[in-house]
Order: C-alpha cells, then sequence, then structure tokens
RNA sequence: CGGGGCAUAGUGAAACGGCUAUCACGAGUCCUUUGGGAGGAUUUGUUCUGAGUUCGAAUCUCAGUGCCCCGACCA
C-alpha cells in the first residue's frame, strides 16, 4: 500500500476528547475513529490489525471443533423473555419494541441449536462467531477497550453431561492460552479466577496485565495465574505470595450449565437437558490491549502476529527522481514476494516526518532507502523498539526477509 | 446512574462583556526543500444547540446535547 494512497493521515497532535493511550495512538496514527463514546470506525490500518487478531482466533477455535457462524444484531424480544433478560440495562431497545439489539447470543444460539440438535447423537457441538456486539455502557471509557459496540468472538458449546464441559473447558483454556500468545501478549496474560459464574460459581478470565486496566488481581507468577479481587479479598487461590497488580479482561470462560437449555427446552431424546458452556474474546478489547502493552514514547510496537504491515518501506529521495524510482522498484519487489508493505512514498514530508510516523505507526520493520543507502546498493533495515540498525544489500533483501520474517 | 471538568477553522490552542475572533499545525495551489516534524506566497469559521441578560455576548445566566475524568455498574 502507497501512503499516498492510504485513507488516513497521521496527526501531531492528540485528539483532546482522548486521554487513554490506547486511543491517543490508535487515533494519530489512523487505526480508529471515533463516532461517539465507546463508538469506533477501524479504519484501513485498525481493521488490517483486527483480521490479523481475527485469524489467529478463528486458527485456534477451530483446532478445537469450532464451527464459524453469523448470527444476527437484531433480537426478538421473545427470546429474552425467556431467560428473563429482556429488561437488563445492558440491552440497547429499539423503536420497534419486540426487537432489541445483540449484547452476547446465548438466547439465539441456543434457539438456533434446537433445530439441529435433536438428539445425544449430535454432541458435542462447538458453535462460534465474530460479530459486533452492543451494550449500553453507563460510561464507555478508555479508547476501544470499552465500548458500547465492539468485535466479540463468542464460542458456545452444547454436551450432553458435565463431565463432557469440563473436558472441553480444559482445551478452551488451552485454545485461549494459544490466542494470547500468538498475539504477542501472552507473557502477561493470566489465567484468573473470577466469579459470575450461572452454573459453577467462578468463571475464568484471561486477564493482561496494563494500568489501563480495569480489574485488580492477584498474580501468581509461580503458579502462572491470578485471582480477581472481586472473588475474595486480598488472597490468591494458591499458598504463594501474589502481587496486587492492574489488568484488564481480554477473555472469558463461562459454565453455563442448563440455564439457557431450561429456558429454551433445549434437550436430547431421553429428556435431558443439554449442558452448556460459553467463551468471549473481545477482539477489539484485544487490540487496545497490545496497544497498552507495547508502545513507547514515539508511537506503537505492534507484535509481527498483528502488525498491520510487515514492512515500512520508506523513501528519503531529496526530491531526486532516481532515488524515487528505485525505491518504487523495490516496492513492486516486495510486493510480488507478497510481503506486506507499507510504502511512505509521499514526497512533500521531510525525512523527520516520514520517519516519526513510521515510529507512530509501529509496524515491526522499517526500512529506508536514501542517497546514503544507495551509494552501496543497499537498504537500512531497523526492527521498531530496537536501535539495531542494519544495512543489507538489495540483491540480498528478500533472501533476509524471508529469513527474518 | 452520582460527582467533577470541558465544548472556538480539518486538528490543537488563544482571545478583560467592546475594533474585521487570533496563533500554530494540517490540507489545496506555486517555487525552493528531504536522515528525526523545513521556508515564502495564497486559500481554509453559523465560537455545540436553544432561550435569556445587555447598547453590545465566544465571554454572563438558564436549559439541552455531546465528550473526558473519578465512582457505581460491567452474564
Amino acid at each position: 500500500m502507497k501512503q499516498t494512497d492510504l485513507l488516513t493521515k497521521t496527526t501531531k497532535e492528540n485528539p483532546k476528547d482522548e486521554k487513554s493511550l490506547n486511543a491517543q495512538l490508535l487515533a494519530r496514527g489512523g487505526f480508529v475513529d471515533k463516532l461517539g463514546a465507546g463508538i469506533y470506525t477501524f479504519l484501513p490500518l485498525g481493521l488490517r490489525v483486527i483480521t490479523k487478531i481475527e485469524k489467529i482466533v478463528r486458527e485456534e477455535i477451530e483446532k478445537i471443533g469450532g464451527q464459524e457462524v453469523l448470527m444476527p444484531s437484531l433480537h426478538p424480544k421473545e427470546n429474552w423473555e425467556k431467560t428473563g433478560r429482556w429488561d437488563v440495562e445492558e440491552m440497547y431497545k429499539i423503536k420497534d419494541e419486540n426487537l432489541g439489539l445483540g449484547w452476547t447470543h446465548e438466547e439465539i444460539i441456543t434457539s438456533l441449536v434446537k433445530k439441529h440438535i435433536l438428539s445425544s447423537k449430535d454432541l458435542p457441538k462447538y458453535i462460534y462467531q465474530i460479530q459486533n456486539k452492543f451494550r449500553n455502557e453507563p460510561r464507555a471509557k478508555s479508547g476501544i477497550l470499552r465500548g458500547k459496540e465492539f468485535i466479540m468472538k463468542d464460542l458456545y458449546s452444547f454436551h450432553s453431561s458435565e463431565k463432557d464441559l469440563d473436558e472441553y473447558y480444559e482445551k478452551v483454556k488451552v485454545a485461549y492460552r494459544n490466542i494470547y500468545n500468538r498475539c504477542g501478549i501472552g507473557e502477561k496474560t493470566y489465567l484468573t479466577l473470577a466469579g459470575g459464574g450461572t452454573f459453577s460459581k467462578y468463571s475464568h478470565e484471561f486477564q493482561t496485565i496494563t494500568d489501563a486496566g480495569e480489574d485488580i488481581i492477584y498474580v501468581c507468577d509461580k503458579c502462572k495465574e491470578a485471582t480477581n479481587k472481586e472473588v475474595y479479598e486480598g488472597k490468591g487461590n494458591c499458598d504463594c505470595e501474589v502481587k496486587e497488580m492492574k489488568a484488564i479482561e481480554v477473555g472469558n470462560i463461562f459454565k453455563l450449565g442448563t440455564k439457557y437449555s431450561e429456558a429454551f427446552g433445549l434437550k436430547d431424546e431421553n429428556g435431558n437437558l443439554i449442558v452448556m458452556g460459553c467463551y468471549g474474546v473481545g477482539i477489539s478489547r484485544l487490540m487496545g490491549a497490545i496497544v497498552e502493552v507495547f508502545n513507547d514514547g514515539k508511537g506503537i510496537i505492534w507484535p509481527k502476529s498483528v502488525a498491520p504491515y510487515a514492512v515500512h518501506l520508506i523513501c528519503i529521495d531529496g526530491g531526486k527522481t532516481e532515488i524515487k524510482s528505485q525505491s518504487d522498484e523495490i516496492y513492486s519487489i516486495l510486493q510480488k514476494q507478497n510481503i506486506e508493505v507499507l510504502y511512505d512514498n509521499r514526497d512533500d514530508k521531510t525525512a523527520g516526518e516520514k520517519l516519526n510516523d513510521c515510529d507512530l505507526i509501529g509496524i515491526p520493520l522499517r526500512m529506508v532507502i536514501s542517497a546514503k543507502t544507495l551509494k552501496d546498493d543497499s537498504v537500512e533495515v531497523k526492527e521498531r523498539g530496537s536501535d539495531e540498525v542494519k544495512i543489507v544489500k538489495i540483491k540480498e533483501l528478500i533472501d533476509f526477509l524471508k529469513h527474518d520474517l
């Protein structure tokens, strides 16, 4: 992508209506645009990050048998009245009093699978979607960490026994662990014992350590697990020493038991209620959490796995057309090799502006072409977040990148 | 939902109740410039909305709306 073709431009100033770090950096870099409190557009760069995260999530969920669907956002009142959740605060109501906007999908998935899960032979099943959720948040805050409309992966599992649910629940823990590892925040993300289970007393959250977080958790580094403060004051679930940390919830898994199958009459051929679990990952929140974890004074430092592009190619041409044409050529070579590259071909910007924008946008590999590098038939390569500069011969560039990416 | 704050060009800010509402950046056009935010020329406005006070309101008052922050809330 040529930067002159990109819809967005960077800004030097923080927007005055964003105080949280993730929102400031994402807005300045042209990843998101705020339409209202907790309501964001994902711009071309931002959507690429979302798409990368979604791909990781899809791969890991499909490894544990998940089948993807896409349920609607408009929900009939009838479904929600069966569980007594029609009049909750979270639900946005619309003018049509028989419809509401979906803030979660238990009431929809349960009525859906009832048409297809008719006997124990049809079990287990694991159905998920990635979809926009709407929640009437009394206070949207912290940029894309807590929105009124946000992107969520929600997986629902259906079992013939609690034992089968328990086994799958453990598999989801592994899948989630893989997701956070692959998104680069594995080391900062803890499986956390939390309250709020509708069936078993507890649920589990995946909490990423950051000061931008809203939760307090007690972390045990030895066990690599944590306990949410809401569960019981001051202690962890082990006897080890624990640290009190602020964290943001990037995933949550629940054993729902038979609550929803009871409300909808979801039974097997013998009349036994089907046992359910549900598992959520806030995709857009995860993106915000990644920004909160990986940044410096200059901008974002995207992990390779979720970066909008692999390489940021920067041409510092000094107005010389031969330098420009050589970097154009390198750009097309990279494209032919299917290397994802953002090409700063702007010729009305100073070197300083280009380099600062590069730091702000945070693509993992910076590649500079200038009179200085071309003198040696080379380009300069630097990783975002590192000061080490490598000079690579243009002839060897593709081999270098194939090895490095 | 309780408390506090803010609202002025595309963005960020300034302006005692009083002159044509300034400044910087961005963006457009022309020229020069290019290794850490460059220079000149020129263009860029219904001061959030509504009512009120006043000879006169960006400025004061009331109401509304929006946004930010703290708290409550967050299967």
